[in-house]
RNA sequence: GGGGUCGUGGUGCAGCUUGGUUAGCACACCGGCCUGUCAAGCCGGAGGUCGCGGGUUCGAGUCCCGUCGGCCCCGCCA
């Protein structure tokens, strides 16, 4: 990829890239262009790699080839830019440089030209630099021009294209929506645009092209996609970006399956085409009731075990207050194991039990399992049958851990969750070669918002309810499911999308089951409402977060490499320091008055 | 909104627990030597008052309070 060839750029200024010579061209006269990587002064022979976005290759300035231009190569220095004109030749034996794509070859300098000096960079500009991530942001001229970021910057184009690609190849169309939209209840807080026209009045930055690609099936696009950014005024994590790019697609007359063959087509392509590994699919399909189950989290991870199982049955009788008060009470007694775990100090037991408390448990009780019995706290309180039980439904073996919770079921199902991934990114029990995907199904239609007092949509208010679940929506709206769907890669939510709503009473129904009331709606939503009223198709759609794919594509951690420009995780752009006050007189224009920041 | 952690020459770190000599190390930088390096090597040199503000103290990088900023997490993110 970075050996890209220059005839098919056609610049005159040079006639290769610094990455594209190979022993193949001993003898030529080239010319280069590009930034002074490093420079090693033998006294009287002085060598200089050159590099570029296409890759490195070394000069060498010999005082018996050229005294002038050896001369002047003493001036070079680090990230100047030059235009170097010399002879390829093969390195003598033994110098050939095996971790250098053109090691096998240097450049015998007859011409340098300074095309522009540069000061010394507050960082090296090399792949492991330990330079901070403020530094870098600060700089991040300097940081992009790292081979390593150039490298997944170049790696996310190519992705780009690779999904325009396939898509149009599957009769998708890409069309552009609207940026300055009507902000919208429900989901995320909008970042919000003055009108200067309609002083008072103000659009939002979509969180997302909802509305619009679904008024494009109303419109009979049949399959639409866009690359497109989503705003989210939220706060940030390593893998958040309050502004970040998605792969958005809808299409008409599908159900779940169509569009998981799409994603997965898509998925499979990406990964082929950009890292050259084959993903198998179709991708497993689990539901959401069995993911919270297994592994306490609607996004599972599962590269690796651990998973969780609830032993209330064995404990239900048990002497233990803790246990059976629970139980009694509709809480569940669930737990974890850690093979080979039995060897935990007291203290490394305790962090896991502070780890819960940070997240609002009351802890964890633990147990090693020993040859005959447990050595736990809570051995005393629980009879040989219910610890065999336990044993067994933990898969339990001598050396193991065990790590119980007791609580409500979704607060204790959750913090295991978090503890079993702690526990593997701890233990290393993660395999970072791995991609497991996976579908998670049937989630519900709601969730009640305790804050609010009223459910709120789980995926977005447009998502369809199952049509088995339509009587359950006056009696226990809680428990409908929705045609809604995750795509989830080792842990993390990578794609999301529904069934939409194309009928205007079921539309209707959920409305009013979110306390939207029919003004509310009409007024907020009047638009795609009457959409519906005029031929809306069946549709459907998916969309994927473009940055953490990429960050997952190219082994990082933090979406922030995959990112030309990204913001710190108080949402400030640390090179042109935005966000930014803005004048007395734009601030009239628009009608705005700034009330003292607290 | 909350919790954790970090902030010391250009960069990365040590010093802070037990306040008190010229704030130490590595890399980078500058000068010199060196014809086969690719983490070049050897010799020499310059460079910081410890994020910012306040306080305690005879005395603060070191203790206390506040504040700003980076990172991680909880809440939040349909």
């Amino acid at each position: 990829m970075r050996a890209f060839k220059l005839e098919k750029i056609a610049i005159k200024a040079r006639t290769h890239t610094c990455g594209e010579l190979r022993a193949e061209h001993d003898g030529l006269t080239v010319t280069l262009t590009g930034w002074v990587d490093s420079r090693r002064d033998h006294g009287s022979l002085i060598f200089v790699v050159l590099r570029d976005v296409y890759g490195i290759s070394q000069v060498v300035f010999d005082p018996s080839e050229d005294k002038q231009v050896y001369e002047s190569a003493r001036e070079l220095k680090n990230e100047y830019v030059i235009k170097l004109t010399g002879k390829v030749r093969r390195r003598p034996e033994g110098m050939v440089n095996p971790n250098m794509a053109t090691g096998e070859i240097e450049v015998v300098a007859q011409d340098v030209k300074i095309l522009n000096r540069a000061d010394v960079p507050p960082f090296p500009i090399v792949d492991d630099v330990d330079a901070s991530e403020e530094l870098r942001f600060r700089y991040r001229y300097l940081d992009l021009r790292r081979p390593e970021l150039q490298k997944n910057i170049v790696l996310r184009h190519r992705a780009a294209q690779t999904v325009r690609r396939y898509l149009d190849g599957q009769g998708f169309f890409e069309i552009e929506t609207p940026f300055l939209m009507r902000s919208t209840p429900e989901g995320a807080r909008d970042y919000l645009v003055p009108s200067r026209i309609h002083k008072g009045k103000f659009y939002a930055l979509p969180q997302s092209p909802q509305t619009y690609k679904q008024i494009l099936m109303i419109a009979g696009y049949d399959r639409y996609f866009q690359i497109v950014k989503c705003f989210r005024d939220e706060d940030l994590r390593a893998e958040r970006q309050p502004e970040f790019t998605q792969i958005d697609m809808e299409m008409s007359f599908v159900e779940e399956e169509d569009i998981f063959r799409i994603a997965e087509g898509l998925m499979r392509t990406l990964f082929d085409e950009v890292i050259g590994m084959s993903l198998q699919t179709p991708f497993p399909i689990i539901s959401f009731d069995e993911a919270m189950q297994r592994f306490g989290t609607d996004k599972p991870d599962v590269r690796f075990g651990m998973e969780i199982s609830d032993v209330s049955e064995f404990v239900r009788s048990s002497e233990f207050k803790v246990f059976s008060s629970t139980v009694a009470g509709g809480g569940i007694v669930a737990g974890i194991n850690l093979k080979g775990g039995a060897g935990y100090s007291r203290k490394q037991v305790d962090g896991l039990n502070q780890f819960v408390i940070d997240l609002g448990g009351k802890g964890v009780l633990t147990a090693k399992v020993k040859e005959d019995s447990w050595d736990s706290s809570i051995r005393k309180f629980l009879t040989d049958a219910m610890i065999s039980g336990i044993n067994e439904k933990l898969a339990a073996e001598a050396g193991d851990l065990l790590i119980l919770i007791a609580g409500e079921k979704m607060q204790t199902l959750t913090n295991l969750g978090k503890l079993r991934n702690k526990l593997a990114r701890d233990e290393n029990l993660i395999s970072k070669e791995e991609f497991k995907p996976l579908w998670v199904t049937e989630f519900p239609l709601l969730e009640f918002d305790e804050e609010e007092q009223r459910y709120v949509a789980m995926h977005h208010p447009f998502t369809s309810p199952r049509e088995e679940d339509l009587a359950l929506f006056d009696s226990s709206p809680g428990k409908v499911k929705a045609r809604a769907y995750d795509l989830v890669l080792n842990g993390y939510e990578i794609a999301g999308g529904s069934i939409r709503n194309h009928r205007l009473d079921i539309q209707m129904k959920v409305f009013n089951l979110l306390k939207i009331d029919d003004k509310e709606a009409r007024e907020k939503f009047g638009f795609l409402l009457d959409g519906l009223r005029f031929g809306a198709p069946p549709h459907g759609g998916i969309a994927f977060g473009f940055d953490r794919l990429l960050m997952l594509l190219a082994g990082e951690n933090s979406i922030r490499n995959v990112i030309a420009f990204p913001k710190t995780t108080s949402a400030l752009s640390l090179m042109d320091n935005a966000p930014a006050e803005v004048s007395e007189k734009q601030l009239k224009e628009l009608g705005l008055k700034i009330i003292a920041s607290l």
